[in-house]
DNA sequence: ACAAAAGTGTTATCCTTACACCCATGT
DNA sequence: ACATGGGTGTAAGGATAACACTTTTGT
């Protein structure tokens, strides 16, 4: 236990060393489950509050890069969307008591972490927009939990991390306008009910369904697979999936639909 | 002479104490003349090439503010449209070699200031769109050539800024579409046909005249004033202004106009 | 009178919206 | 047979795009 402990130290020592000072990237990884968007946060340091997967940046790393290896360190995934979507540089947006507390209580105080966490940070934050099934979750390092948390019941996170969250949101929403988000958080083969549910749910309000359905449909990027027989008592719906080619013309020409 | 450049250095080494290491921020101030978008650009260090107004952080200030006030230090504006846009972290954007020898060529080399220009720094891009003609440009501190450079003939710029005003450029479309830009580009009072000017220069592409004017008019932002008799053989146009409240309402409820 | 550009009108077409209708499925 | 939800159809209204017509102005 103790040599663990002072393992944790030297590694975390070892990271600052070739780390750039006061600058760090947040991830808002977002997926989708029980009808909901929901996010990856993981409790640090023993806090009692929920915050974002984050992390430094190597000296000779470019800033996108630290945030794709955020992502892959926190879910497993290689590739997937990423995007840089706001950098959050207000002067006391993190509360520095707070930090250094939770880092003696849990016994990761040597001068060099104590001074590293006692600077002003300036993140940047990214979007990352997964499928849920695909993540491997593995709490590493100084944060012990790490869970999906629906958008929706996300009370007070640490530092400015709310207000993170909440200008991720609002860049899917208006991402709905032009990509089809369900590519990126549904699972491969999904019906068109799942697809609009998961519209409803970012956009907060009930669709019209056929109205729906041949709007997506008229984007042609979806290929109509079999039947899905799911032994309820009505028609049985298609199974749909994204044609990658389409999707990838569709991205390139970047095309609205609204 | 040498005494001014003594101060120089001093009045350098001062703000460089004051600031966040490893940070900066970027403006591309854009405004409109000769019908064409144009970007205030300077010539630092006495280099050969544009680079963006620009300025470091400092250690008590949100960077949102540094923005602020680089804008204000260049063009005198207070208030004025400016929002964040993007944070460019590559590893390699900035030429270290390059500022260095530039620093040599005008006299500002002492240690402090080369190991400061040596560092990395991440840049927080901002965009600025303003009125040119209320603008009062001031050469200042170690920057001795500030102007407008239309954006269609801008050249090879210092380190990534040719990329820095691609995005920008590319943000500006967008904003058209939800964002009545005249309102921050334009003179107070204004004729249909100039702000048709400035939409076909901002998506570059010919736009109908009757259709814009329903278009623009059908969206209550303007009001119509006097006639403009400009001496030539056809019919006045109207001058037209924004009307700041509903200009506000039309903000606030983020309508799309597309 | 005429050219030039401003303001307004007309029409066809497309897209959106609301809602209705029929179809497949398991009980 | 029937309730349930899936797929498709229709009609009204609104937006868009192309283009024509009328008006005002200085020469």
């Amino acid at each position: 236990m103790k040599d663990n402990q002072e393992d944790l130290i030297r590694k975390l020592e070892l990271q600052i060393k070739s780390s750039v000072p006061g600058h760090s990237v947040d991830c808002v990884i977002v997926g989708y489950k029980d009808e909901e968007l929901q996010v990856l946060m993981l409790k640090q340091f023993n806090s009692d509050k929920w915050a974002l997967p984050g992390g430094f940046i190597y000296k000779n790393e470019d800033i996108d890069f630290a945030a794709v290896r955020v992502l892959k360190e926190r879910t497993g995934l290689e590739y997937s969307f990423l995007e840089q979507f706001y950098t959050f540089g207000k002067y006391k947006r993190r509360n520095i008591e707070e930090v250094i507390n939770d880092l003696k209580n849990i016994g990761l105080d040597s001068p060099l972490i104590q001074s590293w966490f006692n600077q002003r940070f300036i993140s940047t934050a990214y979007l990352a927009l997964v499928d849920i099934n695909e993540c491997n979750l593995k709490p590493k390092g100084i944060s012990n939990n790490c869970d999906w948390r629906p958008v929706a019941g996300i009370t007070e996170l640490m530092f400015d991390h709310n207000k993170i969250v909440e200008k991720a949101i609002e860049k899917i929403k208006k991402q709905l306008n032009y990509l089809p988000v369900g590519k990126s958080l549904l699972p491969k083969q999904f019906t068109m009910n799942d697809l609009q549910r998961l519209h409803e749910s970012i956009l907060q309000k009930k669709l019209d369904r056929g109205n729906f359905q041949k709007k997506i449909l008229k984007l042609d990027v979806l290929i109509r697979r079999e039947k899905l027989y799911s032994g309820a008592a009505h028609k049985a719906p298609y199974l749909y999936e994204f044609d990658d080619e389409k999707y990838k013309k569709l991205l390139e020409d970047g095309i609205a639909f609204l």
